[in-house]
DNA sequence: GCTACACCCTCTACCAACTAGAGGTTCAAT
DNA sequence: ATTGAACCTCTAGTTGGTAGAGGGTGTAGC
C-alpha cells in the first residue's frame, strides 16, 4: 500500500479533493477503465480491488494505483480470464519475486479452454449451417430446422456438450 | 394436450403405475434424455415442460410426449440456443401451420452469434499465443504474461469484447 | 405383510459476473 | 443558497442450472 493511500485510510479522513487532478472519482475511474460504476463497488466487494480512501462525506476516492490494478483486471477479463484466475494473476504481480512460471501456467489453461471452446462452436457451426441450409421455406411441419431438433440421430457428429 | 395426459390430470389422480412400461419417473427420463433430475423440475418451474401427471402419492410420472419434448429441449442446449429461443422453436413446433421462416430465422440468428463468438475468440487466442510464447521463465517481475496484462497498448488487436 | 432403501417431493440457497433500481446523500458549480 | 449530476447502501434480478436439507413414496425381497 502506498503512501497515499495509508494517508487516506488513516481515521479522521482528510480533505481529499484539495489536491484535485489526481484523485479520481468513482465514476471517472469507471469512464478511463471502460467499466460501470457497479461493477468497480462489485470488484471491491469480493476483494479484487482495495477498500480506497473516502472524503468526509463518504465517496470513493481513487489514485493511479487502482486505476492500474483495474486496468489490469478488465484487460484480462477482456481476454477471457475468470475473476479467480485473475486474483492469481494480481497476487503474482503483486509479489514479483515469485516465478514467472505460475503466470504463464495461469495463461496456457486460458489458451487450452479456448482452443476447446473454438473446436466445441466449430462442429456447432456446422450443424447449424447445414441445419439452416436445407431450409425450403414451406410451414413448419415439414421444417428441416425442428426436424434436425427433434432427432438427435439426423446430427454429423455426436455433440455431447457443444454448447457449453 | 393428448388424451393421455387429459386422463392423469383428471382430478382424482388415477394409478400410474398400473400399465407400467410406457409411463416414465423423473429419474428414467433424466437418464434417457441426459438430464438431471432437478434440471427436469426446473424447465417445468420455467413453463418449458408442461405439468405432467402424478401419482396418488404426489410423484411425476411422464408419457411419450414429454420425452420427445425434452429430448427436443436437450438437443437443442446442445448447439447452444438459449432456452428463450427454444421456448419460441416449440411453440413453432407446436403449431405446425406457422410459417418456417420463424424457425429458420431463429437458427440464422445462432449461427451468426456462433460466428461472432468464433471470431472473438479467435483474436483471443492469438493474443494468448503471443503471450504464452514470449514468456521465458524468470520473475514474475519481467514476466510477459503480466506486462501484457498490465498494458493494453501492446495488444496487436482492438479487443472491446473479445472474452464475451 | 413388513421392512429396507432407492428414489421422489418441496423449498431454499448457491454459482459467475455482473446489472438495475429504490430511496437517500454529497459535491461542485452557479 | 440552490440545483442537479453523481454518489451512497441495500436488495433483487439475470442465465441455466446445481446442491442440500428434511421428509415422503414405491417396490423388491423376505
Amino acid at each position: 500500500m502506498g503512501l497515499l493511500l495509508q494517508v487516506l485510510s488513516a481515521k479522521p479522513t482528510v480533505t481529499l479533493h484539495a489536491k484535485g487532478s489526481f484523485m479520481l472519482t468513482i465514476g471517472t475511474l469507471g469512464k478511463k477503465t471502460g467499466t460501470k460504476v457497479q461493477t468497480i463497488r462489485y470488484y471491491e466487494q469480493i476483494g479484487l480491488l482495495p477498500e480506497p480512501g473516502r472524503t468526509e462525506g463518504g465517496q470513493r476516492r481513487y489514485a493511479d494505483t487502482e486505476l492500474d490494478r483495474l486496468s489490469f483486471i478488465r484487460h484480462s477479463r477482456q481476454l477471457g480470464f475468470s475473476l479467480e484466475a485473475i486474483r492469481e494473476l494480481l497476487d503474482l504481480s503483486d509479489n514479483p519475486n515469485r516465478p514467472c512460471h505460475e503466470a504463464d501456467a495461469i495463461a496456457r489453461r486460458q489458451l487450452d479452454q479456448v482452443d476447446q471452446r473454438i473446436a466445441r462452436l466449430e462442429a456447432l457451426r456446422k450443424e447449424l449451417k447445414r441445419m439452416v441450409h436445407e431450409c425450403s421455406g414451406g410451414n413448419t411441419s415439414d421444417c428441416r430446422v425442428l426436424e434436425v431438433l427433434r432427432d438427435h440421430s439426423e446430427c454429423l457428429t455426436k455433440h455431447d456438450e457443444i454448447g457449453a
